[in-house]
DNA sequence: CAGCCTCCTTACCAACCGGTAAGCAGATTG
DNA sequence: CAATCTGCTTACCGGTTGGTAAGGAGGCTG
């Protein structure tokens, strides 16, 4: 059988893992299941990550990497919201990925793994104090979670909003949520 | 063997159930697994709800019905958020699974499942406009949902904060986040 | 041309999954 | 006292899980 071009192969395996992953979660999600939607087997999918497990964390480092580029050189409080929107509102999948592992990552075996938002949620206290000097560590963390948390929640709720409200609402809370948000920001850090 | 006094046993059962639905989702528990917890076979259980669907179908129910206990009567947003507030971080496994379903809701088999937040979310699109009366109703959500967002996703996301700033941080978050909060509601709504 | 590497195959595996069937002890009810 | 119900038991079931073993086809390299 013909070999699949080396470049182009290992991004479609592990776009297509972060798909299935967003949408069942890591349970929820078999290497059959990943290899069938990939049209191979399932020890192919095996002969490229070994395990599950190493599939997984590929699927984290590639969403990892895609924060480091649209968030790693900003300075600034408000700037680092609107492009963490944009960035949530694009990319849900990578979203939705995220919101399992808070929830998962005291339970899987691997748990020793860093959260990888941890250097940005720091930097985001540093630039909250810088514009606030007057918080606390604590305050400031409470300040910029707030808004990590609203972003992060409604870009995985898509779905549920659509059914509850309507697509047309839904699709509008895409420019309106980032309207509002972006505006409490500005209202607290400037 | 003796029989399980009928008046607590079903109570237990859920409670458990619940702790285990919210840690590791519905794919990531067996019912075997719950049953274990419980000290009983996987029959016994099955015995008591027929199928794991019905079992978690019995967890989501008793959340709605401890939502309605704590936030059903309120008609003020400064007051429903401080209630939410406290009832997230209160239960926090409630607030797991809630958030897990909003992940999986669109999933599963039996989807047409109404999110049963939707009241709670539509009386506070009301009582949004009714406080700011130039708000059209995507944007009255908008601004809701950015405080329902990040209520449920701080009361998820403790452990990780614990392993990224350490316990006394994230303890102090606790009493922080709902001040912050706090602040930001009244300051968009008074 | 020999040997190795990459990529993939078929054939398995034990463990676990959710669920069913049948029956039994004890309490309740006619 | 017979019948029934509840709350459980043991014994199974077919299907799926993540993972292993062994080998083959084709290309690259010595």
């Amino acid at each position: 059988m013909t070999p699949r071009t080396d470049t182009d192969t290992p991004d479609r395996l592990i776009a297509v893992a972060t798909r299935l992953f967003a949408a069942r979660g890591f349970y929820g999600v078999s290497i059959a299941a990943v290899a069938d939607e990939l049209g191979m087997t399932k020890q192919a999918l095996l002969h490229h990550f070994g395990t599950k497990e190493k599939l997984y964390s590929a699927v984290l480092e590639r969403i990892a990497n895609r924060y480091m580029a649209a968030l790693g050189e900003v300075d600034d409080v408000p700037e680092f919201f609107d492009r963490f929107c944009l960035h949530a509102l694009t990319r849900k999948d990578d979203m939705a990925v995220i919101a399992r592992e808070l929830l998962d990552n005291e339970q899987r075996a691997d748990a020793a793994r860093q959260w990888f938002l941890k250097p940005f949620l720091e930097r985001l206290v540093d630039m909250a104090q810088h514009a606030r000097p007057g918080l606390s560590h604590a305050e400031a963390l409470a300040e910029v979670y707030v808004f990590v948390g609203a972003v992060n929640y409604y870009a995985v709720s898509g779905p549920t909003l659509r059914s509850i409200f309507g697509a047309d609402i839904a699709e509008r809370l895409d420019t309106e949520l980032p309207k509002a948000l972006r505006d409490m920001v500005r209202a607290r850090f400037l």
